[in-house]
DNA sequence: GCCGGAACTACCCTGTCGGGTAGTACCATA
DNA sequence: TATGGTACTACCCGACAGGGTAGTTCCGGC
């Protein structure tokens, strides 16, 4: 019996490229394609696929909730991130959503049909640039929501006197907080803090 | 006569997706893929296409430079620029560069065919926020090779007299610099200068 | 030969930053 | 009830940032 594979993609040439490739393979099908988080979700409990191909970046609900509902409502499921960016925050948020996992969308045919059959099966399949990542996220910020907002602010260029004015507290009180942000992130200033904080994705741009 | 399409791009998924959609096509056909720039410009020279649909982040030789190459020895060639992110300021280098077009990755199939049936015609086809965003980029920024380095020193988080340091100079003419990048950023201070650049992609992360 | 821009140097001055220390209030968990 | 984390406030201090002004060198264009 064939496994079936659903594809969640908002490109549909990838979606074209994936479904090509699926459709030579004598062991898999496509179960169906969705274009947005929220269309895999009901896709996902409609055909209940052997694997989904999952995509992160999308459009409204992203991979990490759809992961996460998908996980929810499912709990057998078996989901391999597709990602591009193999250091953002998302490929970790989306394994702790409950993705068996995770490779780059430059990997070669071959690989990736080899991660689809490995899921399918119950496997965990990662790249190595995605594991790396994973186990320096895993040991990393934690920050809380209010230190978040601080340095959501400190990333739009604001200085501590602006910051202190959105948040209707003093430049005390602003630097007690980017006090503990530097140490958790191990900047030494607030523009390490930037930098360090963009790369990680801990934020959007 | 079939218009000849070359395909340059890292992903082979995209490109097995790309060759999908061309092979339904009765006006077109793929006269080869490239996986990445250098590649792209050999391909190029040697079955003369009459569009390429290319990349622009590819490991290498990027599709900008590519661009510039390829138009460099086939003055007449026509490039249509197939990009993830419209805002990168990549697209309008890559314009810049000769491209003839530059559409998103998430443009659906048919306004991806008929693109391309433009610019093979020598038309010229941009997306909407692409429009957009190169209109914007056309009236910015502009910084020397110097000020480029002293921003990238900036954005890694180093202070003045680090910067100073790292080129041999004082720490008089790396404000003197920042004063002038400020200046054509828009920015008010350091930090808001990182959040510019970082989010007109003048450089990478 | 003059002009403008780029790449500096130097000095002054004010505001901001970041560190250290110390103390208060609140809340959850043990 | 104690302990620890979070969210602040307050004060001191030295270092750094950023603005203003002014001057030098070099280079390419008119």
């Amino acid at each position: 019996m064939k496994k079936k594979v659903l594809i969640v993609d908002d490109h549909s040439l990838v979606r074209l490229g994936l479904s090509a490739l699926l459709g030579y393979q004598s062991d898999m099908e496509v179960a169906g394609e969705a274009e947005d988080g929220e269309e895999a979700v009901h896709m996902a409990c409609k055909v209940r696929p052997d694997v989904i191909v999952m995509d992160l970046m999308m459009p409204g609900v992203d991979g990490v909730e759809a992961t996460r509902r998908i996980r929810e409502k499912l709990p057998d499921s078996h989901i391999l991130i597709l990602t591009t960016f193999g250091t953002s925050a998302d490929v970790a948020r989306a394994i702790a959503a409950g993705a068996s996992g995770a490779i780059m969308k430059d990997t070669s045919n071959e690989d990736l049909l080899n991660a689809i059959r490995t899921v399918a099966e119950g496997g965990k399949v990662f790249s190595p640039e995605i594991e790396q990542h994973v186990k320096e996220y895993s040991v990393s910020p934690d920050l809380t929501q209010r230190q978040m907002e601080i340095l959501h602010s400190v990333t739009r260029g604001l200085s501590n006197p602006d910051i202190a004015k959105q948040f209707g507290i003093t430049v005390d009180g602003v630097k007690a907080h980017l006090n503990v942000i530097f140490a958790k992130l191990g900047a030494a200033n607030r523009s390490e803090a930037i930098a360090i904080a963009l790369r990680r994705h801990l934020l959007k741009l």
